[in-house]
DNA sequence: ACAATAGTTTAGAATTAGTCTAAATCTATA
DNA sequence: TATAGATTTAGACTAATTCTAAACTATTGT
């Protein structure tokens, strides 16, 4: 068997749709719903179903290939950076944008310690205005 | 006109519908989605619709009286404490805490900052393990 | 007090995102 | 090359929320 990516994920494998919606995905500056990731993948291969980029949506996100991004409002987003990162959504234009805070080591601490949880992530998200929108 | 409660919404007021939907956030020590606001809210008023429910829920957003929180996962949920706060999520049960961290305002300094972005608000969400789940 | 008007509620239809199903199709290996 | 397991497909389905249009209620000007 030709596995064209180890995944850990035992016999399951880099199908041709899969690859296409993680090329989509690699592809692009942006942050794309899975609506406009089967737009997409439909150029390439257009038989492709809307279930199977759900399926394949899974499948990269379970392999660690792509992670997934919800807000309450719409659509998940999908995004190639799979390291931990923080989000930026911009109240004018829904712009969304990645960036890092180096205190994340601590502020997952001290999440836990105030909730009395055992932590396994956090996540921030600011809200505001994007430097394009602060121009007009 | 007896305006039962300044909004600052101009003409609107808080009717026998949205009070009640009001007092059933206040009454909880959980967080209710809209189904369980509308469950409880017809055991006072039989006729409530579920429109009005979604109807007052946004009315009393706007006015500040209640929160929402949304996560990815499920329907919203609303919160009496109005007040910035942060929220942990139990990965095992689905138990949603609030906590509140004092350094979210240099958080919000910090993420600003990365970001670009004029900083209006951050969220935070710990995900993990709640104190019940973690002596199982 | 009363009509006009503006705001609100109701029930159900519509929309949207995502999942499920079952049949058809692939693929790796014996 | 047959087979078993994994994958894909199209469409039905579900859950959360919004929309619509008619009925109702409250406020305002006369």
């Amino acid at each position: 068997m030709v596995r064209q990516a180890d995944t850990g994920l035992g016999e399951e494998r880099l199908t041709r749709q899969r690859d296409a919606v993680l090329q989509v995905i690699r592809s692009r500056e942006d942050h794309p719903t899975a609506n406009e990731i089967f737009q997409a993948a439909r150029e390439q291969l257009p038989t492709i179903s809307y279930a199977t980029v759900y399926n394949s949506l899974r499948y990269l996100k379970e392999a660690g290939l792509v992670h997934e991004i919800k807000f309450g409002d719409g659509a998940s987003r999908y995004d190639r950076e799979t390291d931990r990162h923080d989000h930026a959504i911009c109240n004018e234009c829904g712009k969304l944008v990645d960036f890092d805070l180096p205190q994340a080591a601590e502020l997952i601490q001290a999440a836990a310690r105030k909730s009395k949880f055992q932590a396994a992530s956090v996540h921030l998200t600011l809200r505001g205005i994007c430097p394009d929108c602060r121009k007009r």
